[in-house]
RNA sequence: GGGGGGUUACCCGAGCGGUCAAAGGGGCCAGACUGUAAAUCUGGUGGCACAGCCUUCACAGGUUCGAAUCCUGUACCCCCCA
């Protein structure tokens, strides 16, 4: 590793707005003095990262990008275990086959945000690597014996369960603090690490770890937590109605996901920038002075959605998800356009099969069609959405709940587009 | 063990013999406005063969011309006394 680090970096993290707590007042003078070894730690508690991990892992390729040598960790053993900060309830544990399939995939997600190639890369490591031979009786003598239960009691991340009345705490979520703590030690023992980074909420399991790596070893380790980003209304960011927003295209499509990114509110799209893109303090700051110029011409949204996507997704998968955004949005009638193109642009919508006869008999009612789609989920609600003018075929409006379907309703050989209310697509397709 | 209260549509919650597919609010869906926003306003929100019919008010029975509403039993929840 080169000596060379950017002097910058913390007051760039700062500027972001990233920097939440520190865990020492000289920490920013400490990572200019040299390359530092950081980590953060991934629950694979799915097949899939979301948008929730999405400012951590952000923050590890900073760290990298300014020449530091990051770790993400991946929590197979924690996983196991689940980590009591910020849920309300116990959470039910994985398999050991679940969590080994996930720990794969999510690997696999994260080469396009770090650099993991060269010896000097990225690391990505397991702790169920180092916990699984962990027998119970060494690790309370080792480990358990350094955590004086009052200190523990007193975390807010136990606090705030043991208060519930409507939830308890098992011992087994009260240990997790053990395990992350000894995560970070152990790192720093064989992989130098001193820093670790992650939400506000661990701080209490990050400054576990500090305590127990100078108990054991006498070491000076290093804390720095970010905000926990949540909207105007208080509500979690990286949620939508139809759930997370993931970084898999399998589960979340390049223009769903690009469309969540077109979506932030004005409020938040800010702060969004200056967390998921990489784009310089200027053109961010022209952005904010456009914004307040006149933020209906949504110039931030746009580019947000466009970095956010092309790193996750690539220059291909952004250029899928602008094509699909201005075909759906501009507003005009779907016509002039192949099967190709629409089960292209199409991708991620949901699709049904119709018989062909029934189309060219006119057999199929417009309210079927709706609900055969998927649409609707009784003729009652397509009578609604229809009287109600919501109801789109190609992008044009009915209004006649009696229509049946002909093939003159097809926009291209065999695909008709249906469309609820002005976000909500379905195809159907004739065989 | 004794006494009292409760269980209503996705959620909260009114109804306490007919006019109840069931007030009100939240959520959700759609429309208007707009920027594919926010806020606001309007309409909708059990099913269907939709001016009509069918199935709903914890569950099972009963009384009645007629029950979410009354009675009996069952299950679950809450409170008070022991």
């Amino acid at each position: 590793m080169s000596g060379k680090v950017d002097p910058q970096l913390f007051d760039d993290l700062t500027w972001r707005g990233l920097i939440h707590q520190t865990t020492d007042e000289n920490l920013p003078k400490w990572l200019t003095e040299g390359p530092r070894v950081v980590y953060a730690g991934f629950d694979p508690t799915a097949h899939s990262l979301h948008v929730g991990h999405l400012v951590a892992l952000l923050t590890l390729r900073r760290f990298q990008k300014a020449g530091h040598r990051p770790i993400a960790l991946i929590g197979g053993a924690t996983g196991m275990i689940g980590d009591p900060s910020g849920r309300s309830d116990e959470r039910n544990l994985l398999s050991t086959e679940e969590l080994e399939s996930n720990v794969q995939s999510i690997h696999q997600q994260m080469q396009s945000v770090l650099k993991f190639d060269d010896s000097q890369g990225a690391m990505l490591l397991n702790n169920f690597d180092w916990m699984k031979g962990y027998g119970y009786l060494t690790f309370l003598r080792d480990i358990g014996k350094n955590f004086p239960v009052n200190v523990m009691l007193s975390k807010d991340s136990v606090k705030s369960r043991l208060e519930r009345t409507d939830s308890g705490l098992s011992y087994t979520e009260f240990s997790y603090m053990l395990l992350q703590a000894y995560d970070f030690v152990y790192l720093n023992k064989y992989h130098d690490c001193t820093l670790q980074i992650g939400g506000s909420d661990q701080w209490g399991n990050i400054t576990a770890g500090i305590d127990l790596g100078r108990r054991m070893h006498g070491a000076t380790l290093f804390g720095i937590t970010s905000p926990l980003l949540t909207k105007k209304d208080g509500t979690k960011m990286g949620k939508t109605a139809d759930g997370a927003v993931w970084l898999s295209p399998e589960k979340t499509s390049p223009y769903a996901f690009y469309q969540f990114w077109l979506n932030v509110g004005d409020e938040e799209v800010g702060t969004c920038l200056r967390y998921f893109t990489d784009l310089p303090k200027e053109t961010i700051e022209e952005l904010d002075q456009s914004r307040s110029e006149d933020a209906g011409r949504r110039e931030s949204q746009k580019k947000l959605a466009e970095e956010v996507t092309r790193l996750i997704h690539g220059e291909a998968g952004l250029t899928k998800a602008i094509n699909a955004t201005e075909t759906l949005f501009q507003g005009g009638p779907i016509e002039n356009l192949t099967d190709k193109d629409l089960l292209e642009i199409f991708h991620d919508v949901p699709r049904a099969q119709i018989e062909r006869g029934q189309l060219n008999q006119g057999e199929l009612t417009i309210i079927d069609a709706f609900v055969v789609a998927g649409l609707c989920s009784s003729k009652g609600e397509a009578r609604r959405l229809i009287d109600q003018g919501g109801a789109r075929i190609n992008n044009e409006v009915v209004s006649d709940s009696q229509k049946n379907l002909s093939p003159d309703d097809l926009a291209s050989e065999s695909v008709i587009v249906l469309k609820k209310g002005k976000k909500k697509f379905a195809l159907l397709r004739c065989e």
